[in-house]
Order: structure tokens, then sequence, then C-alpha cells
DNA sequence: GTTGAGCGTT
């Protein structure tokens, strides 16, 4: 919606859109509307936000009357410092003068080939549909959407400081691929689909099957009454936590070889024989 | 209070 109190875009019969992008999630229409209207005839400006939370989605459209004019703003605001945030200002590629590209050829007036290297692979830009996110349980192979990292934000919020370790323009979106499998590899090491639902009783899970032969037989012939053989003391734990803090797994009790030889033997406390 | 890749509504 615009500011401009109308139902849906209004007159769009020769407007060109310009999507603004890395704009705050705090910048609003009317921010953007003054400082694009500077450059020319803004039709309209619409900020497209979240259904659930309705915060803009660090984006914006700005639909310019002329062509020349829009052309002018991407290079005037292009790289303009907006609310401390550098944003970005493209000719939008779908949209009301999106049918002047999709025609079959790119009839854009937009000079891709200039200095211009935001030229990114074309990536799959479909967004997770709303309804999706609820049924995360999708295949998240091209589950890639902001929504998905929020809960993984909730066990691992390390995910952030490794991302801004790269520069934003770094690979450019290609490589958050590589951090999506890397999650990927961790949850298929204690989960399938889900996650975030670990099984809670490791000792009902298959153990390690590299060191043990999967004998269904010889699953559990002792009747462990004990669900927690955790033999990692807390003390020590807290230590090797803030140490290996970089490479910190999930579950590393539940693949060590020597937790579950421990366990194996006897879950019960022997300080005597232990030692 | 927030993230930061990314293309839109009545």
């Amino acid at each position: 919606m615009s500011h401009f109190g109308r139902s849906g875009p209004p007159d769009i019969k020769d407007t060109f859109s310009l999507l603004v992008l890395n704009v705050t999630f705090r910048t609003t229409a009317d921010d953007l509307f003054p400082l694009f209207d500077k450059y020319g005839k803004v039709v309209d400006v619409f900020i497209p936000r979240d259904r659930r939370t309705g915060d803009s989605r660090g984006f914006a459209f700005v639909r310019y009357k002329y062509q020349d004019e829009a052309q002018k703003a991407v290079e005037k605001l292009d790289g303009r410092v907006v609310d401390g945030r550098e944003i970005m200002v493209r000719f939008a590629k779908y949209g009301p003068n999106a049918e002047r590209i999709d025609k079959g050829r790119i009839l854009e007036p937009v000079d891709r080939t200039k200095g211009r290297s935001r030229s990114r692979s074309p990536r799959p830009r479909h967004r997770d549909h709303y309804r999706d996110r609820d049924s995360k349980r999708r295949s998240r192979s091209r589950s890639r959407g902001r929504y998905d990292r929020d809960q993984y934000r909730g066990r691992d919020k390390d995910y952030r400081h490794r991302s801004r370790s790269r520069s934003p323009d770094y690979h450019k979106g290609r490589g958050r691929g590589k951090y999506d499998e890397d999650r990927r590899s961790r949850s298929r090491s204690h989960g399938s689909a889900s996650p975030a639902r670990r099984s809670p009783s490791p000792a009902r899970r298959s153990p390690s099957p590299a060191r043990r032969s999967p004998s269904p037989a010889r699953r559990s012939p002792i009747p462990r009454r004990s669900p927690s053989p955790r033999r990692t003391t807390p003390s020590r734990d807290a230590s090797a936590d803030g140490r290996n803090h970089k490479g910190w797994s999930p579950t590393p009790k539940s693949i060590s070889p020597r937790v579950r030889r421990a366990g194996s033997r006897s879950p019960l406390p022997r300080s005597d024989a232990d030692d």
C-alpha cells in the first residue's frame, strides 16, 4: 500500500517501478517518497510488508512517471545512505512495467551492463509462501527464507556472526546456500526433517552405526533404567563449551564412542570402579 | 528490541 491512501496500485499505465533494496526495516514509504520525488515525479511508493508482523521486508517499490526520471533517481539514490543503511535502487524486474520485459526481450531502460556488478545468478526468487512458512516440513532444500532462520536462531544464534563475517557483496546470495547445506547436514545427524525436535531419549535412538553393527537383537539387551547416561560433568562441559564454541555440535556426546562405552558398561555411578 | 537476502499490494 502506498501512503497515498489508495487501495492497490494507482493509475499505472506508463509508470516505471524502481526497486529499492537494502532499506531499513523501519524506513517507511513516507521516508522514501520525498527522497525519490526530488529526482522525478513519483507516482507511488509501495513497501511490501510482512503478512504476519506487518514490518517492512527491507525493500520498497517506487513508481516513477517517466523512465528518464526513474533512471536518474537510480543513479542518484542508488547507494545513498538512508536511515543509516545504504539503499540500492534498481529497476524492478516485475511489476506494472514488467510486461515490457516479459514481452520477450528486455526493453527495460535500465542498463545492467553499467558498473553495477549486482548482476547475480538467476536464482529462484520464489519466496516461501505464507502458508508454506507454517509447514516447514516441506523440502527445505530451497527454503532459505529468513523465517527459517528465526527458528534456528533459538538454538544457534551463531549463524549471524558467520553470515556477517563475509562481505555483503561477496558471492551475493550464492554463499548463503552453503550455510544452508551446513545446517541441513547437522540436522540430518540427529533428525530427519525437524531439526528442532530432537529425540529426548538418546538411549532409544539408534547408536552410532559406524561403531557398532546395526544388529536389531543387540539393540538393547540390557534394560537400562537410566535415560540419561551422560558421563560429561557439568563443570567440564562448561569449559569445553567455551573453547569449542566454534565447532560446537548439537549432540557431541551421542556420537562419542567414549560415552557410548561408558554408558554401555554401566549406567550406575560406580565411582570406586570407575577410576 | 531484532535479523539483511531480496522483486509488490487492492
